[in-house]
DNA sequence: ATCTCACTTAACGTATACGTCAACTTCTAT
DNA sequence: ATAGAAGTTGACGTATACGTTAAGTGAGAT
C-alpha cells in the first residue's frame, strides 16, 4: 500500500535525475527524508515532493522559488494561503513568458531577415556556386 | 570621412553598454582596438564590429560563436564563405527557436491548466474569501 | 577474510557574461 | 604641485544547477 522504501539511487532512476541531484535538493532543504542509520530513505511523500519539485523545474521555477512553496505546502494546513502564492507565481511566470514568447517572435523574425539576405547576396555571386571539387587536383 | 576615434567609455555609452563590457570583449578576442600609450583607441571600423557583436547577442548567439563569425570576417575577403557559414549558424539558430517555441506553448498550457485548477480550488473553499481587514483588531 | 557495490560527506569544477573592487598610472585643469 | 577624472591591468565575485573527484564507511556475497 505505497509503503513502499527508496533509496537515493532508486527514487532517483526511477524519477530520472541522479543521485547527486537528490542529494543536492536535500541540501537545499528542500527534501529531507530519514535514515536509515547513515543511508538515505525516502517514503512516497518524499517521492511526491521530488515530482513537484520536477515538475517546478519543467515549468522554469528556480529551486529557491520551488522550496517557498514547498515550504508553504508544509506550513498551511488547510492550503489556502499556499494556493493564492502558487497562482501568484504562476501567473507572473506566465507573464514573463508572454513577453518571451514576443522576443522569441521578433529574434526569429530578424533572422529569417538576415537568412533571406545573405542567400540573396550568395545568389547574386558569380564564380564558384559550388566548392567545385576539381579545382587544380594535384 | 567618419573618422572618428573613440575611447572605451565614449563607444560604450555610444552603444549602451558599459566600458567594463568593452574590455571583456577584447580579452575574448572579440575586438582588437589600436593604442595610444596605453590607452584604447576605436576607430569606426571597431564600433562596426561592436555593432555586429551586439546585435548578434541579441539573437541569441554566444560570444564564442560571435567570434568564429568575426574571424571569417577577416580571413574571407570575398566573404562567401562567410556568409555560407552565417547562413547554417542562422538556420540552425532558427531550428532552436522553433523547438524553444514549442516548449514554450505546453509550458504555457500547463501553467494556465494549474492556473485554473488553482483558481477553482480557490473558489470551493467555504470561509475567508477574502483575508478580512477587520479580523480581531487589537 | 576479502571483494565489491552502494552509500556518505566535503569540496572543487563547469559554463556564461560580465560586475566590482584594488591598486596604479596618466592627463588635464587650476 | 596637486586634485580630480579617466584610463589600465589583474583577479575575485555572482548566479544556477548540478558534475565530478576524493576519501572513506558499512553490508552482503564469495
Amino acid at each position: 500500500m505505497s509503503d513502499t522504501l527508496y533509496t537515493v539511487t532508486q527514487l532517483a532512476n526511477d524519477l530520472g535525475v541522479t543521485a547527486r541531484t537528490v542529494r543536492f535538493y536535500e541540501d537545499k532543504a528542500l527534501l529531507n527524508p530519514r535514515r536509515a542509520g547513515n543511508n538515505r530513505v525516502y517514503t512516497h511523500r518524499d517521492r511526491a515532493r521530488l515530482i513537484l519539485i520536477l515538475r517546478g523545474k519543467r515549468l522554469g521555477f528556480t529551486l529557491r522559488e520551488i522550496k517557498e512553496y514547498l515550504d508553504l505546502y508544509d506550513a498551511d494546513p488547510t492550503r489556502q494561503e499556499q494556493m493564492r502564492a502558487l497562482l501568484k507565481r504562476v501567473q507572473a511566470r506566465l507573464d514573463s513568458l508572454v513577453e518571451q514568447e514576443k522576443a522569441l517572435a521578433e529574434t526569429m523574425a530578424e533572422l529569417r531577415t538576415i537568412a533571406q539576405q545573405t542567400e540573396a547576396a550568395l545568389a547574386a555571386l558569380p564564380a564558384s556556386e559550388a566548392p567545385s571539387k576539381v579545382r587544380r587536383a594535384r
